[in-house]
This record gives structure tokens, sequence and C-alpha cells, in this order.
DNA sequence: AGACTCTTGCGCATAACGCGCAGTCATGCG
DNA sequence: CGCATGACTGCGCGTTATGCGCAAGAGTCT
């Protein structure tokens, strides 16, 4: 808080109101040790020049795709997708071309990528390019195709013709289901085509699955995981998930949920 | 109010309160004949049920792509944009394809086509994705192609090679500007080329600009406007403007900005 | 008919709100 | 250096919205 506190604080608050999606009078004005009316009127204020929105007890974030929408946090396994993410973001060089699958953890990663520079990301779903659509400093290209309404996924012909006019430093795919045997298990044929064409135009492939989707199969359309692919998981996948890959000459990345334990309790 | 008169007014706030962005306890009030109470349980339940969010003299809508978002009404020329997509979207016909561009009417006409059955819709334009990513009951199709961040647009070689594998039965083009002689202005080269590549392709051309961008010429990229196509305005334009285009063989329609005039005053 | 549920309207205590006032601190000017 | 100015904060006030309990009405099932 060097320069100016109050502009300092106002900013800080925003942040944490778009971190949290939510954020209460109360639990601000402890945080940052001043009175509540001091926290009304940053709030006001906030909230005259659009940028958050008031609530009876507090103020929430107007926009969709902050740091963690409301919405994404009460997704299931978030602390986990969010580690993957993060260690998978690490792996991104600058000036590369990266291509991001569908789902939410690559939704997830596609959201670490939104502070990265000079990048090119290209996707075959619409989270991703939901995430992405407002920075200036990274160029996306849609790969377009079909949209299948519930996972938020392009496939299809146009989909394919289009991947064939481009190759990738790495792609991050993800997955309804892994297993050592079977590999990728999807809801469609034509999505597991799709991940073994979008592998194929890539030097380095990568699966980003968290601990829960290990050894589950819960459809029937499979894409073999080949050697030298990396499956990116969280660290509460057992030992025996883990061998069971390391055995097949699969890369296996146990990423750790540390972070930010509880972004606002307490100061 | 048939079935349930708590039900449907539940129902008809969390309308109002998505169609307006925002609802005050007061006007619901006097909106349903009852008391204030009654509607702070129903804004209670319907938080509680995450559909809202309360604010202090009402609530507000929480999702960023409900009938018209806060964001989307703060717009300018809100009233005119719906009018001319309410009449855009009175011309698709079930069964039809249909393309849409990019920017803010189009993406209007999106919505209007959530509720339609049977139909087919490509674009090139994220608003208008975004706005049919749920509705089942629509097949879209992306384009693709790199993505203008400022304009949410598809533009490039992916976007017009994509455009070689399909036709359509109506298209609808956006315009940073329209005037009689010169057509279509835009920011981009790439952009206008474009929306000539996609008029080609479709059987019918619908251009959606609001009175005020008649004229005028903000930008230094042209595409014509042939005999045959059809210039969607609102009731706001001149006499002038209007025979302008007429003279040249231009269809002009006029969208009346009627529907709900204002939609929660009273009731 | 009687009991039950759901819903509504009303009154009241409480909490959050906006506003005005005074004090503090940093900055700028004569 | 002295003083005025402006930004910010804390405090107290009256106002307003809120939540809860209670009683009454409508509809349903036994």
């Amino acid at each position: 808080m060097s320069p100016n506190g109050s502009q300092a604080r106002r900013e800080e608050i925003l942040r944490l109101a778009t971190t949290t999606g939510l954020a209460s009078v109360e639990e601000l004005s402890r945080h940052f040790g001043v009175t509540a009316s001091t926290i009304r009127r940053d709030l006001a204020r906030l909230t005259a020049d659009g940028r958050l929105a008031r609530t009876y007890g507090g103020a929430m974030a107007l926009n969709a795709h902050p740091e963690a929408s409301l919405r994404q946090r009460t997704t299931e396994a978030y602390a986990q997708k969010r580690a993957i993410a993060r260690w998978a973001a690490a792996q991104v060089q600058p000036g590369e071309t990266v291509l991001l699958d569908a789902g939410s953890t690559v939704g997830a990663l596609a959201h670490e990528l939104r502070t990265a520079r000079d990048l090119t990301v290209a996707t075959t779903g619409l989270t991703a390019l939901h995430e992405l659509a407002d920075v200036e400093s990274v160029h996306v290209e849609c790969l377009g195709g079909t949209l299948r309404p519930l996972s938020q996924a392009f496939v299809g012909p146009l989909t394919e013709a289009a991947l064939e006019r481009m190759t990738f430093d790495r792609v991050f795919l993800s997955a309804d289901g892994v297993t050592a045997d079977g590999g990728i298990c999807e809801a469609d044929l034509r999505q597991t085509r799709l991940k073994e064409l979008m592998a194929r135009r890539a030097a380095r492939t990568y699966v980003l699955a968290h601990a829960a989707k290990l050894g589950r199969a819960p459809f029937h359309a499979w894409a073999t995981l080949p050697q030298g692919w990396t499956l990116v998981t969280d660290s509460s996948a057992t030992d025996a998930d883990v061998a069971a890959f390391t055995e097949r000459g699969i890369r296996v990345v146990l990423a750790e949920p540390v972070g930010e334990p509880a972004p606002l309790q307490e100061g």
C-alpha cells in the first residue's frame, strides 16, 4: 500500500470481490482494519464506476469471467483443477503456440494463461475462448466446428479441417475419464477422434485430469494413451493409480493444490 | 397465473430481473399487487436457490447471458437494437440455416433466436456463440478463426476456409457504419472482405444497423451494398437517410421499438 | 367436516444504509 | 515557515430495508 492507501484498498477490494465472487462489508472491514463506513464508501464508489455490484451485506463482482467466478468455485474439485491448471500454465514458454481442449480443467488453464504474453492459443472449447476473449496480449485462434451444448466443445469436420492448417508446441487435453488400459474415455467418438488428431499436431501432449477421474470409465468412446504423453493430475491420486500409468511409459505429474489457502478469512 | 400463484410469480420475478437486470422490491410489489414482505420472501427463496442475487432495495440477475444483461442494457441504443433483432428473428423460418455476424445488434438477434426450434445457426462472432451455447434446440456451428479482442469477431483464413464449406438461407451482417455511397464501413479490411464472402454464401443478406450508424464512416475499410440486400434499421432513421438507400435499390426496413414499452414501471 | 399445508399480510426489533460533522494527514502556495 | 486546501477517515444520527413471529385465508386430502 505504498502510493495511495485508499486507492490501493479499493483495488484490493475489487480483487477480493472478483476472486471470491462475493465479499461482505464486515469481512472487508475486518480485513483492512477500517470501519464499515469506509468500506461502504469504497463500495459506493466502485459501484458508481460500474466495477462491481452492491448487495445487501456487501458487494459482488459483476463480470462473469473473473479470477474465479462463483459458479466456477462451486464446481467440484475446484482446488485440484486449479492446481493442475497452474502447473500446466507454468510449462508454457513465451512465444509458443498451444492448443487447448474443452473442459473445465482446461478452462482453468486458459484462465491462468490470461496473464501470459507473446502467446498464441488455439482452442476447441468455448470455455477457453471466453476466458481469453478480452486478453489483448494473447493471440486467440478458434478452430470452430459444431458446438456440443453439454460439453461446450467444438467437434466435427470444420474442427478437423482447421486442425490440418496448424501445428502446436503443446496440446492440453481434457478427459471425462482416464484409465491406464484404455486411455481417455469420452461420451462421443467424434470427441476421441478429435483428441487423437489434436495430439498428432502437437510436439508435446498433456492430459489434464484430476484424481477422481483416474480409473473411471463413465462412457464408451476411447482414445489410447501413447508413451511419451504426460498425465497431469493432483496429489490425491493413489500410488497404485500412478504406478499403472508410469509402468506404461506415461509420465505422471502430481500438482500440489497449495497457492492461497482461503482467500478471505481474517487478515 | 393459473396453476400455482406464488410459483408463477417467482418465475415472473426472475424473468423481470433478468430482463431488466435489476428489479426493486417496491416496483415488484406494485407490479404484482402484493406486499413487500411477500416479494422479499420470494427474493430470499430465489437467492437461496442461487437464481439471483439480493441487493439493498431489491435483487439483480447474476448470470451473464440472460434476456438482457445489465451490461447489454447499458449499451447505447438498446431499445433500437432490440427492435431490429426482433424483426430479424421473425424473418427466420423453421428448418433454415442462418449465418450470424459479430456485433452487439446481431448478438441481440442471437438472443431472440434462443427460443427458435429446428434451426441451424453458424456464426463468426463470440457474442452469438455465447448467447446460444446452452440452447439445445438450436444447432450451432462456429466458423472459427482469429479472435479480434475488441469486436469479439472471428476473422482470417480459418474463417474463410470454413465459409467455403457451408451455404445459408440468410445472413445477418453488422456494421460499424453504413452509407448509401460506400456501403458497410469497418475498422479492418479483413472484416469487410469476410462480410462480402459471407453474403456470397447466403441466399438473402440483411444488414442490421440502428439509425445512428447511418451515414457514419468511423473507419476506412468498405464493403459495397449491392442491390437486393435488406438494410434493417430503426424508426428513428430520417426520411433522407432511407431515401438514399432505396434509390439505390436497397430495401430498407424500419423496426419499431414497441414490444414492452418500459418493462417494469407500474403494472 | 376437520385437519393439514401453503401462502399471505401485518407488526416489530434489528441491521444496514446514507449523510453530515469533525478530526487527521499530506500537499501546495504565498 | 505558516496557512489553506483537499482527500480520507471515524463517529453519530435518522432513515430504510430486512427478517421473524403470528394470525388469517385458500386449497386439498382423508
